[in-house]
DNA sequence: TTCCAGGTGGCAT
DNA sequence: ATGCCACATGGA
């Protein structure tokens, strides 16, 4: 178990509740019980009593040097969202409203091709069921991660190992029409992986090392993926690359610009300026403030 | 029954 | 480059 204390801009509803991730779920107390880099974990917030603002986080099932390396990343602990909200705020009163909302969102960084896959599958589909693809996908075909709490939890499925099955093989998982599309994936990103261990084509760039490349060499390798246009493109990432400018316009977010922003439905083009020119580097994060804000009208 | 869900591929203009 | 439409599945 690993504390830190005084966290602040922090909520779990807000971050596991907001559609950027599909393994956690919410316990009777409030915390939440999930799995990241095949482990799994519970999570824990207690809001302090004197500050209302922040308060003490507990990782149960990791030690400090894990932390360290992957868990303090993946929540994006180091970033001053306090700061991001005071800009976010100034450029209009629906943003302003929106970060009420949710105030304690932050933008996870998750594992790149965990991320690609899952919102393959989310493409015309809803979260609930989007977290039983995912689910039904692990338990199948992902690396036993162990019991935690009298559970067992399986990792998130290699590409070599999704790159071996047929549409049969995934037919159990109900993923429908998308189960072509992740084999198809699967085996370009397993095959780029081979080539580049052999030192192919170096310009060929990985997932991973796509994360420290610039935004626009990871939107064009990503769209020249199956079942990858613009939408899925901007969540992989924005949700797996660390890529916090990237403005994924869905049908909620469609939703927002057009009620609220009096934007055409079908004009993305300007849904994605307005956010270029007024959010910028923060884009992403604006996104989930309004993603989570509608969905909250929408109850 | 019909409609909808964190859209995209394929095909016709 | 842009506009339709089919696409599996399950819940409302």
């Amino acid at each position: 178990m690993v504390v830190t204390e005084k966290v602040r801009d922090f909520n779990l509803d807000h971050i596991f509740d907001c559609g950027q991730c599909f393994r956690w779920n919410k316990e009777e107390d409030g915390s939440y019980t999930g799995i990241a880099f095949g482990r799994p974990v519970n999570i824990c917030f207690e809001i302090d009593k004197e500050e209302e603002n922040q308060g003490r986080l507990s990782i149960d099932n990791i030690d400090e040097k894990e932390f360290n390396q992957y868990w303090k990343s993946y929540l994006d602990l180091d970033r001053d969202y306090g700061q991001i909200k005071a800009v976010l705020g100034e450029k209009d009163l629906i943003m302003a409203e929106a970060i009420k909302s949710g105030q304690g969102i932050r933008i996870l960084k998750q594992d790149p091709w965990e991320t690609l896959v899952s919102f393959i599958i989310s493409q015309n589909n809803n979260i609930p069921r989007i977290k039983k693809c995912i689910e039904g996908l692990c338990e199948m075909f992902g690396e036993s991660a162990g019991n935690f709490r009298g559970k067992r939890y399986f990792a998130f499925p290699k590409p070599e190992a999704l790159a071996q099955l047929t549409e049969v093989d995934l037919a159990p998982v109900k993923l429908g029409y998308r189960a072509k599309y992740i084999i198809e994936t699967a085996r370009r990103i397993a095959a780029d992986n081979a080539s580049h261990l052999k030192e192919e084509h170096t310009d060929l760039l990985t997932l991973e090392q796509l994360c420290h490349a610039e935004t626009q060499k990871g939107y064009e390798y990503l769209m020249s993926l199956c079942g990858v246009g613009p939408k899925v493109a901007n969540c992989i990432l924005l949700f797996g690359m660390g890529k916090h400018e990237s403005f994924p316009i869905d049908v909620w977010v469609r939703r927002v610009m057009h009620r609220l922003y009096g934007i055409e439905e079908n004009d993305m083009k300007s849904m994605s300026d307005y956010a270029s020119e007024n959010f910028g580097q923060y884009g992403g994060i604006a996104q989930q403030y309004l993603f989570y804000h509608i969905r909250q009208l929408e109850k």
